[in-house]
DNA sequence: CAATTCTGCTTCATCGATTGAGCAAGCTTG
DNA sequence: CAAGCTTGCTCAATCGATGAAGCAGAATTG
């Protein structure tokens, strides 16, 4: 892929050249403090119009490298494939362009060696900070990031050496699960545990949301036992499996439960219709995590909202502020009335 | 928002020192091309070993000024709240990276100012290539990059000045036109008109699956009135807007409707439900992408899924090749099976 | 009116990596 | 053993923007 034959970018020694001034004039009313250099009024007039006219773009790599801070933001972000991480990563890039900072997301896939990679990227492009979503090894990350002298910020997943800023898992499990035992008691009068599927046993959300989930049980008086918590993964795949696998082991199908994940729930809706398992009635869902079309599924699935706007608000309140503190901050996630 | 107080970052020109050797040994060391300068095996050794000791990383600020191609490719994206834009995304950096290019992806919102004005920021950062997904105006933004020598190619919405890769909009609107036809006639043995929502008439796209609309209507010998045709734009409440307004005046409502994406599909779902005027029965279907919740939805609705994987071959078959011929190639994409 | 201040620029070093040109020492060849 | 080649480096210019320091000339001040 070569550069189409073109003539040379026009540069601020162009501008120079053709106003019959000194480059350096051009590069102060060009990037805004020319009344700080004592540049004229006019002067800056004529060359704001001829840049204009000659199509100048301003070449920010000669600029970030000669300027101590490059006003690049980074973030490191899983997938692309689910409302949550869309909206973080739009979310994001608006409020960093308010901040009149330039957002660079690059998305990991889940994978560790790509998560390290991005950020080593991330590094090499100057990035005055780092926001790392949904991290695998967070800590491994910071402590690329703290060499090179950039601040991260770790979002979705906590860790232990940057300040983090995630939902209240475990408020949020808690209360989900409440109303899918609720709702299972209604419906089908009975008492009984609910399945958790979906996400992975060792990442901090996970094993929160485990604890809300039990903690509802608990509440509620029933036992969990512990073969009904399929901290499988993530992907659909797998939560598929993960159900095939129970059934196939003999185990009773709980009337309802607890899905670790949109995309998770994917995974698990699309086993439920193809065993015709639960063809008598469908089973009580509760779905950490939003979805307008999961939505439309059936007053069957409850839904927990992760509140991305304020999370992002709190993200960007610490970068802002320029805390080091290590807080982890919870927000809140909004449990969505079902139908 | 600062720098950690932070030791400076390690140079090429201070490894050179503690290495006892010069600048540009390391530098053809580090970037690879030691063997055309002629570098002992055993310096390389000695500095890569220093290099990672060190923590080295690069400065590509420093490097894409000096060299004439910065390796950067930039795309544009309209959002990111659907699947069919999500997996682009994805798809284009995996791709780009597999190239040993540095994907660069920005969301304008489908607001034209920020359209322009993100391109503007791609060239600045001296990108390579900018692929313009899904834009309002890809002429305008192509004059821009080719001013800079910048190629373009033009992905999801053609443009007259760059190549662009499409769906067959045609073919997949037509093919679904006629499923939802059929599904009618054989569920309420009529033949009646569909309804069309969503999408702006401006659009190329839009325009081209009215067109297979029409077309399918036409072979089966129904007559499409032109108030049947409702593009009113993407967004789930201008969707659900045009449905309520159509119903306000006292339109008998289609027994099937033609829904021109996800995301406008979100807002007919909810008229639907909201409206209760379908209490009776579900219309058929027809929805212009593909969403894994929507295909659960009920078998009342039928998906054409865009061919991604195709799609963005057939952008980089382009970028890879250097053409600049302006072809339009049109991606065939996929009619999923209902249920 | 000499001394000072202000205005409106210009000059030049700098950021870090890259690369063409050059150079010294060692090796080959006739 | 002189001429030429090879090996393994170093030197210095360069990419484009930035900003501290400097410098004329005009304006102000005591």
């Amino acid at each position: 892929m070569k550069r189409a034959t073109q003539a040379k970018r026009t540069t601020i020694y162009d501008l120079a050249e053709l106003a019959g001034t000194s480059a350096s004039a051009v590069s102060a009313i060009l990037n805004g403090n020319w009344k700080k250099r004592r540049i004229s009024a006019q002067l800056a007039a004529r060359i704001t119009k001829l840049a204009e006219e000659q199509g100048y773009a301003l070449n920010m790599q000669a600029s970030v490298l000669r300027r101590e801070r490059s006003k690049i933001i980074g973030m490191i972000v899983p997938k692309y494939d689910n409302r949550y991480f869309g909206s973080i990563v739009e979310q994001f890039e608006a409020m960093a362009r308010e901040r009149d900072l330039f957002p660079i997301v690059t998305c990991t896939r889940r994978d560790p060696a790509l998560e390290m990679e991005a950020a080593r990227a991330m590094l090499s492009y100057q990035v005055d900070c780092l926001i790392a979503t949904g991290a695998t090894d967070p800590d491994r990350i910071v402590e690329l990031c703290s060499a090179a002298g950039v601040r991260t910020v770790n979002l979705d997943l906590p860790g232990s050496r940057a300040p983090s800023v995630i939902s209240d898992n475990f408020g949020g499990a808690l209360e989900l699960t409440r109303r899918v035992l609720t709702n299972c008691e209604r419906e089908f009068g009975v008492k009984s545990p609910l399945l958790f599927v979906g996400g992975r046993g060792t990442d901090h959300n996970t094993s929160e949301r485990v604890r809300g989930f039990r903690a509802a049980h608990a509440e509620a008086g029933i036992r969990v036992d512990e073969d009904l918590v399929l901290t499988c993964g993530y992907a659909p795949e797998k939560a598929e499996n993960a159900m095939r696998q129970l059934a196939e082991a003999g185990t009773v199908l709980p009337r309802g439960m607890f899905v670790n994940s949109t995309i998770s729930l994917e995974g698990v809706m699309r086993w439920i219709r193809r065993s015709g398992e639960y063809a008598a009635a469908m089973p009580h869902l509760g779905c950490f995590d939003w979805d307008p079309f999961v939505a439309m599924l059936g007053d069957h699935i409850e839904m927990v909202r992760q509140d991305v706007p304020k999370m992002l608000d709190a993200v960007f309140e610490i970068i802002d502020s320029d805390t080091l503190e290590l807080k982890v901050v919870q927000i809140p996630p909004i449990v969505e009335t079902a139908g």
